[in-house]
DNA sequence: TATGAATGAGAATTCATTCAT
DNA sequence: GATGAATGAATTCTCATTCAT
């Protein structure tokens, strides 16, 4: 009668590869279904026949629909703070801006069904992810924010204010990923071509504006 | 001799002072249920209650959760062409953008539960909205990508695929309505105060870019 | 503050023009409905608009759903009764149940609502026709029984019994109103011409039989 | 790796010993409702307390009300046919036909719910057995028409319409399970000893008629 | 690990009936 | 007489979760 705990995901004891193996289709299976229907609207019951196992058996890895949503958005700041941990003080600050509009694009077109997740769970009000955007990512946006609030002050890029800068880069890079629909509709694109003239817009936008000189 | 159908709303019927009082808090109910929850997260119960009427209630004027979630989508989509229809060929080109710029953000201010509905709708695959927009608001939204060629062709702006700049505006105005929660938490704001320097700051960018002249 | 009690149908004051004209309406839309779908399956609002009217001026000459179909069941017992009265013991045999068979088809060619109406009430059990087939038409059937099985007995007919016979020509008459979407599927017909062909082959089997002698 | 979908009755999966045992008690059931009060008027509630299980449980097995009609719908058609087939065109047409007419009767006796099932259906119009009765049954009926006309064209039995005939024999025979309420109130009687009288008048009117020789 | 079986708590919608005018 | 408005009580069906094996 040994309490033979389930290995639910996230616990420390070794994984094995069937574990390994099976978390993985849930999650994706989960960020197909959740990145397009939301929380509320995705069922455990389609995200487990999308991963190939039974309904028992998906729960047998994650406590329940929360856990897997949680699961997901916490594997999923990192997409936010990585390309913003890019962004040096030491380097120059147009450079350093460009290079992160693009990675940011970059992140958008490699990784659309994250980008909707959280764009979704934001929209309704971040209920699930508040708290893992509490720590580092709020400490990091800031310190960003120094850094080019620094830059602004010394001239070296014009007067705005860093964190709407900072909104406005997010918005129009992610934009391509959460209203993909609609940009495909307008555009009548299948592929990803048109990140390219995306970027070059952005690029010619953020860094010299529409004003001829 | 007429029949004692619903006056389910929409219908040509003249409607009584009752049935316009009702469907208006229903809308009003469901807009903010929607908006937040999306379509499938919403419940007519909830929808029913905040409109302070029983759930038979309000289906006697609305046949169904669609009805009342497309009627608003439909009331919806001239928010959206409404200062698009401003731009005009006649005006100088970078008053003209900066004018629509102004009217789209005014519009997240004003009205960021339309916007959250539709970002919500459109991020979920635009299965309800897909009609809505095929018809006038596609060709309206042609006809102001050709003006802006022409004023690129005219070199009386940067050289920028006006397509993917209208796009960033679209992006950068509604992100503040479709990402309040988000946007609130990291200023720590609780009016509506921010849309200024938001203005300032998308105004500098979309004028005049970030590099110094 | 007079009682003003409504005219509610079957009472016994007086009836204006517009009360008979509307009760009739409302039985008549009721015995389509009630004729197709049965009791449960029949919804007052079908009614009250076949009707042209609202349903609250429906329930306003009749008290309910219940009323309306006991109504329709009263009104038709007589449909039942009247051709079995028509039997008489002075006539020739033969001459009486040849009449019978003919007035029962006849009945179901003119009257193939009523006849379903009371099909679906029997098959399901009777449950409202109950009483009122308890009186009056018992003791007719009982009397005509009695009539014919004299005849068996003075052997001016064949010796069967006389209420499994009554049984066979009701069955056979009225399976042309009850299961008329069939007859007509299987004869490919639209009108009633094939009650005459019914009635022929009726005639033979009963009077002769299938044996050729 | 197989999905955990529900084992749909009907499927072509092997079913459990349970599932079995289930969808039959569900069948039974279903049986006992439906053929009292037609589809509109029956519950998923009652079935299932009826099977003994919960609701969702029943859903389990069968996909909503109308899979549970249709399986039963389905299963029937069998029985109105089999009889059918037994007419063969080399045995002796009187032999023939009161064997028919006997088949038919004691159909009647031991499946009185289906017969009911099926009136009630078509009665109402035969929405959900249409199909069902297009193909094989409708053949099938033609091949004993054309027999049966045979005999007439040999003078074997005496001249009447083949299908009339067959409609005769069905509405005889059907009644005694259709109309059994009706039946049973008249005759005062309890177990099915009735169903010998009545196939001793079927048989006397059927082939030999009432006149006296 | 994995699945067949089961269910309580919802959620959308229908419907007979009542109320107020 | 007639209708607009309102609702409680079903009724069908869904879904996250649990149980047993």
């Amino acid at each position: 009668m040994m309490a033979d705990k389930a290995p639910r995901a996230g616990q420390t004891r070794r994984k094995t590869a069937i574990q390994k193996n099976n978390e993985a289709k849930i999650l994706d299976a989960a960020l197909d279904e959740f990145s397009i229907t939301g929380f509320r609207g995705s069922t455990i019951d389609n995200i487990a026949s999308a991963a190939g196992m039974s309904k028992p058996n998906l729960l047998y890895y994650y406590t329940g629909k929360e856990h897997i949503y949680t699961t997901l958005l916490d594997q999923l700041i990192h997409l936010w703070t990585d390309p913003l941990e890019e962004i040096s003080a030491e380097g120059d600050p147009i450079e350093e801006l460009r290079d992160y509009i693009h990675l940011k694009l970059e992140i958008s077109r490699t990784h659309p069904r994250e980008s909707r997740l959280l764009a979704n769970e934001i929209i309704q009000g971040a209920h699930f992810v508040g708290e893992a955007l509490a720590g580092y990512p709020t400490d990091l946006l800031k310190a960003k924010v120094t850094i080019i609030q620094q830059w602004v002050d010394e001239g070296r890029i014009a007067k705005i204010d860093p964190i709407h800068l900072i909104f406005a880069i997010w918005s129009t890079t992610q934009h391509y990923a959460n209203f993909d629909s609609q940009v495909r509709t307008i555009l009548g694109t299948k592929g990803d071509g048109h990140y390219e003239d995306a970027f070059k817009t952005l690029e010619a936008i953020f860094l010299d504006g529409l004003r001829v000189k």
